[in-house]
DNA sequence: ATCAATTGATGAGAATTAATCATCCACTTT
DNA sequence: AAAGTGGATGATTAATTCTCATCAATTGAT
């Protein structure tokens, strides 16, 4: 049988009617190609280009060969495409304040330390189902964990009112001549706190005007210009905090809310790439 | 992307399931085969195998990949066979007769001359049509020569009756007590020539016995065995009369008969193996 | 018409890969 | 306990693969 290299130099050479381009591809000499190819014309005792002034033309038999060749090869690219694929790409889903405001900001610091792991986020917003779609790895969820999926439940966040910095010092504490912004929730019972639930907490008598939002983000993006106060979960405005963009409005009252958890399939807790991320997002919890 | 060395020596060990006995395939020590496996398994960041006590087993990876590398290099392998047997392959149809009597004893020269062209003999019965069967490389005809196909018409025969030497002694050259073998011929036409008509050309009034035969073979066998006189082609008892197996009666009277053709299909005749074989039966002819 | 540029062919030598050798290791069998 | 088995490892050798330096045959541009 002849070489595995000649047959894949030839098969370029084929499908690019070029040795020279096929030596590009190969990042070879089209010395190195030319070579191949007569040996494999030796070794099968079969001509396979008709060779012309600069230039080349596969034979009947050439072209009938390096068809079936290009089909092998390819097969062969794509089954390791996609070991490496399952092994190490890892497909997160969640909801989309979380992956905005929470995993993208770390999610660098997650590749630099597992460089051999792609992270990919799935921010579909329909619930998924692990165990219909094997294309997600984890699922990063809030609130209600059920079934045999939890892997991880990560510490209970805490529910606060945030505002841009100029806005919070203006108030002063007083609620009055403000907005809450916060968000409408589709799933029943989520969240466990709504703003009346905090002014409760603040036994406060006043009556601020309150503004609803679909999205989670949407909410951020309002406060942050400053035009209320939002009632957020500590664990998706830590950063925002830090940074200056958010200060917290009577930090004192916090009510408690729920809290994160990663899912995956139980089979699956122990894959490597899975067991790794869950591992590091643990540590990324703590150190918030 | 990892050498294609490696991954045949993993396709094997997968499906040996042993380092050793997927070496003993590819003929190399089982240590190379374990330097293999394990520079895949570097190079793709993948275990492959779980190693056990002079064991070895496949991960679910391991399997994924092995099962669609090995349909991979089965395409190779069959690919290069198709290429070997369209090339190297001769598939020559004929008559039993011709193929048993001419063809037969001459194929070892024919392999000699050309160690590099596999002959292969169909000797079914129906008439092949080159045009449908694309397996069929040449045929060799008898008589009617029509169509677009002829590559080349030998030497017309000639035909005579033939006897095992004893018996042709024995008669003295009288016909009278003696059996003339033929053949039933199918096609209307074939041959030009009957007992009959060999009898005139003697212009004797001997009446044999008649015996017909379906295969020609059988009345080659018959007139060997000394029970008659077969009316056969000088070209089909050649190499039984130098042999001495056979002689002919009255030598002196032969008719004329049709001729052999060799055919393929005419966009065929310069492909390297048929124009070989070509030339070799006409050289073969010309030395009867 | 000349001259550079392009594509491929060749043979010799360098560089890279693959295979072996010599040893180990962890068991299993006798 | 000794011998046998299947695999692992690192150093060394063998083999393959690639490149370099040159040629050759055109084509296209000046």
């Amino acid at each position: 049988m002849p070489s595995l290299i000649s047959l894949r130099a030839f098969e370029a050479a084929a499908r690019l009617g070029s040795f020279k381009d096929a030596a590009e591809e190969l990042s070879v000499t089209p010395t190195a190609v030319s070579h191949h190819i007569r040996g494999l014309e030796q070794a099968l005792d079969v001509q396979l280009f008709v060779r012309q002034t600069r230039a080349v033309q596969l034979t009947d038999t050439g072209r009938r060969l390096s068809g079936r060749l290009a089909a092998a090869f390819s097969e062969i690219t794509d089954a390791l495409g996609e070991v490496h694929a399952t092994e190490h790409d890892l497909t997160v889903t969640t909801t989309p304040a979380f992956a905005a405001l929470w995993l993208v900001p770390r999610m660098e610091a997650f590749q630099a330390a597992h460089p051999d792991i792609r992270l990919r986020l799935d921010t579909a917003t329909a619930p998924v189902d692990l165990t219909r779609d094997r294309r997600i790895d984890v699922a990063i969820r809030y609130g209600v964990v059920e079934g045999p999926l939890v892997a991880r439940t990560f510490p209970q966040e805490r529910i606060g009112l945030y505002g841009a910095p100029d806005l919070v010092s203006a108030l002063g504490g007083r609620l009055e001549s403000t907005t809450i912004l916060s968000t409408v929730w589709e799933q029943p019972g989520l969240p466990p706190v709504s703003p009346e639930t905090w002014i409760a907490s603040a036994a406060s008598d006043d009556r601020p005007r309150l503004r609803h939002f679909e999205q989670e983000h949407h909410v951020v993006q309002c406060a942050i210009a400053g035009q209320g106060l939002a009632l957020l979960s500590n664990v998706l405005v830590g950063d925002l905090v830090s940074g200056g963009l958010l200060t917290a409005f009577r930090p004192e009252i916090q009510v408690p809310g729920l809290s994160y958890g990663a899912l995956c399939l139980p089979e699956r807790v122990r894959v490597r790439k899975i067991a790794r991320f869950i591992r590091w997002l643990e540590a990324a919890f703590d150190q918030d």
